[in-house]
DNA sequence: TTATAACCATGTTCTACAGCACAAATGTAC
DNA sequence: GTACATTTGTGCTGTAGAACATGGTTATAA
């Protein structure tokens, strides 16, 4: 399935804030247990059902957060960015996963397991506190998106999906959004169908607040498509 | 706004779960710190963009959390029971609320001020286990409902809050659930307007899968509701 | 009592959007 | 190169469900 590679990481600076929450000896620990994972485009990294076993940061690369709803529709729950944690929510929950995880683009991933993650919550309350906060802000980030995806219109929704991944994942300096998307998975995003994506994409072209090139799409009026998003 | 009043409260049995894992000096510093309140039908509780500053642990009662959309559409996210905690998520995201929650019948609510919560954290580390469990078993359920809210059907939808009601409040030993809502906050719970409640509720007494009765809502057919709110 | 409001209930439009169907463009394999 | 698959783009049609309207029924108040 993936292929495992022995590399040399530089810890303090992929795993960012929370290696500097740690003692040195945790660090050890840490370095001795974790594992990276190379995955290609579209690979699954974990699967609805499956039982959580590793918490995963994301190094390198992107990676989609999914579920499958009502007649095996598809729809994107939440991105990760590098230096993100996920995979977590599951195990702290004693649950199995309710959501798949599947490679945006060739990506990379560091793995602990569970366990010993576990053993450095216990003596460390800073731990404790950095997954509290990810899982509050998750947690609210949840609760506005079931309220925007059910109450906005369609033009509001996908307004709102490219706002979501400027802020997430940048603009190029030609003002492009910094991942490239295929329409239907802009629609996984948005809640709609890929017709329905497309045509919308379409008469913001017209409507001059983003020009279209393939995938990249550059953004030509940010006020505009915030203002769509909050309106909507 | 609202009454403050000296009471005994039982914390053993009311706090329950968290009271169980606290150490003796611990519960003296939360008993010198609760603070008891009551709130009427449809008192707000807190609201939107207000700061937290307590914990919250609903002692009797019923509480809605909800959230104003996309035009002042209301939108119930979820229900609180007794000796459920809530109120917490803000705090610990370093927000401010993003949510309303008001009584939906005379409740009773212990607050305990975060600043003593957050010491004791420090300490205890199965206390930051309890937060962290919650956080992850709301965040699957906030998942979930984004999902089936969305991409279900009316008749769905409204099936699925009755479910969720059921498994929150219970039955009555005359099948009827115990928790009696109107059919507007009905329809802000499945996503719908009161008006589309009122016809699909009728829909289902005429399919003899409930009974009506002004608010009161018998379950004929279990099996069939549920059926309903997983496939439609 | 009447007044007034808050709830229910149901029927009738109307429109946003999903669901095709089909074509063109682009990529990928051989 | 050709062949095939995948992605993208558009038009057409049906329908779920929102918006509106009307009327009845039950609480709260004057």
């Amino acid at each position: 399935m993936y292929k495992k590679e022995e590399e040399i990481i530089d810890f303090s600076t992929s795993l960012n804030e929370v290696w500097r929450l740690l003692t040195n000896q945790e660090r050890i620990l840490l370095r001795k247990n974790a594992k990276i994972y190379h995955y290609k485009r579209n690979q699954r990294i974990y699967g609805e059902g499956d039982e959580p076993k590793d918490l995963m940061c994301l190094l390198k690369g992107k990676v989609k957060i999914h579920k499958s709803g009502v007649g095996g529709r598809n729809q994107i729950i939440r991105m990760i960015r590098p230096i993100q944690y996920f995979a977590y929510r599951a195990y702290f929950a004693k649950e199995n996963y309710l959501t798949d995880a599947s490679a945006f683009e060739a990506s990379t991933v560091c793995l602990v397991p569970m366990k010993v993650v576990r053993e450095i919550m216990k003596r460390n309350y800073n731990i404790c506190k950095f997954f509290i906060r990810q899982l509050s802000v998750d947690l609210g980030i949840a609760d506005e998106r079931t309220v925007n995806l059910t109450q906005k219109h369609i033009r509001g929704r996908l307004a709102e999906s490219l706002v979501s991944l400027i802020d997430s994942y940048g603009l190029e300096d030609d003002a492009s959004i910094n991942i490239f998307l295929s329409r239907e998975d802009l629609a996984n995003l948005s809640n709609m169908t890929t017709s329905n994506a497309i045509r919308t994409l379409s008469t913001f072209v017209a409507e001059k607040v983003i020009a279209l090139d393939g995938r990249k799409i550059k953004v030509i009026d940010e006020d505009k498509l915030r203002k769509i998003s909050k309106l909507g």
